[in-house]
DNA sequence: CAGCATCCTTTTTGATACTG
DNA sequence: CAGTATCAAAAAGGATGCTG
C-alpha cells in the first residue's frame, strides 16, 4: 500500500469533529493509553482470559508491581478492562477485557507480531547505524560496542 | 480457557525459548522504540508519501522540532525511514519508509484506527470513572473537575 | 494476595539559543 | 530550512515498607 493519503480513516462516528489534522492529536491522545511501556502487554496478556495480578506479573516479566497496578488502573478507568474483586479471605482480584477492550486484541497482537517478526532486522539496522556513527566519532576506536542512546 | 500460553508467532529466532514470557520481552523492547510517544504518528504520516522535516512538522500538530528529529533519528536508526539529503542552497531532506518501515504500516493505522474509532468510549469511560472517585474522595465538591491524572 | 504511599533515580520532553 | 546543544521541568519507573 504505497502513498496515497490514507488518513482518511476517518470514522463517521464521532460528533465532536473538531478538524482534520486532529486526528492525529486523537491518535496521540489515545495513544499514550495504550503506548505506553506496559498497557498493549497486559492487553494481549489478558487476550487469553481472566487473570490475577499475581498471575499478570508472572506472565509480563520485568514489570513492577507498581506498574502493574498502575496500568490496570489507566486501562480499567478507559473501560478496557474490568476489575472485579471477589470477597474471600485471601482476597482475589480477577482483571478480564471489556468488550471493548477485545477490540484492541487484534490490532495490539498484530503489532506485537510486528514486533517479534522484525526484531532482528531492527537490531542489525540499529548495530549498522551505530557502527557507523561510531566510527565518525571514534575511528579510533574499533571494538568497543558498549552504546547506549535510548 | 483460563491464561494459556498460546499466540506464538515465534520466529526463527532466540534459543532460549522458556515459555512466551520471551516474547513479551522481545514486544516490549522493540515496542518501546515504536511506542513512544510519537513514532507511530511519524510512520503513519509517512506513509502518505516523502515528507522534508517542516512538512512533517505541520502534519504532526504539538510535536517539537527536538522531538520531531529525534524521532526520526532512532527511526533511521531502525531502519524504518531514510533520510536523503539533497545538496542543494536551502537544504532540503527528504524522510521516507524503508520497505521494512512499510511494513509497519498497516499495523500502525489500525492502532490509529482504532484510536479514533474508540475515542468517544474512551473518553467517556474515563470521565465515568473518574466522576465515581471523585465523588469518594470529595462528596462535598460537586463542581470542581479539575482531575488530572497522568 | 492485593495494592497504596513514599522516596529516589532515570528518562523524556520542551524552550531557547546557536550553526551550516 | 535543517539540525544540534544545553538546561530545566516533568514524567516514568523501581524499591521498599505498610495496610486490609
Amino acid at each position: 500500500m504505497p502513498a496515497a493519503q490514507p488518513r482518511e480513516s476517518r470514522s463517521e462516528y464521532e460528533g465532536a469533529c473538531r478538524e482534520h489534522g486532529d486526528s492525529g492529536a486523537v491518535i496521540r491522545e489515545v495513544l499514550e493509553r495504550v503506548g505506553d511501556k506496559w498497557s498493549l502487554l497486559v492487553i494481549d496478556t489478558l487476550a487469553a482470559g481472566v487473570l490475577r495480578l499475581s498471575e499478570l506479573q508472572k506472565h509480563i516479566p520485568g514489570i513492577s508491581q507498581r506498574m502493574l497496578t498502575r496500568t490496570l488502573r489507566l486501562l480499567e478507568r478507559d473501560g478496557l478492562i474490568t476489575r472485579t474483586v471477589h470477597p474471600e479471605v485471601p482476597p482475589r482480584v480477577e482483571y478480564a477485557l471489556t468488550s471493548v477492550g477485545r477490540t484492541l486484541i487484534v490490532p495490539a497482537q498484530e503489532l506485537a507480531g510486528w514486533a517479534v517478526e522484525h526484531q532482528a532486522a531492527i537490531l542489525s539496522a540499529r548495530e549498522a547505524y551505530d557502527a557507523a556513527h561510531e566510527e565518525i566519532n571514534k575511528p579510533e576506536n574499533p571494538g568497543l560496542d558498549s552504546r547506549h542512546m535510548k
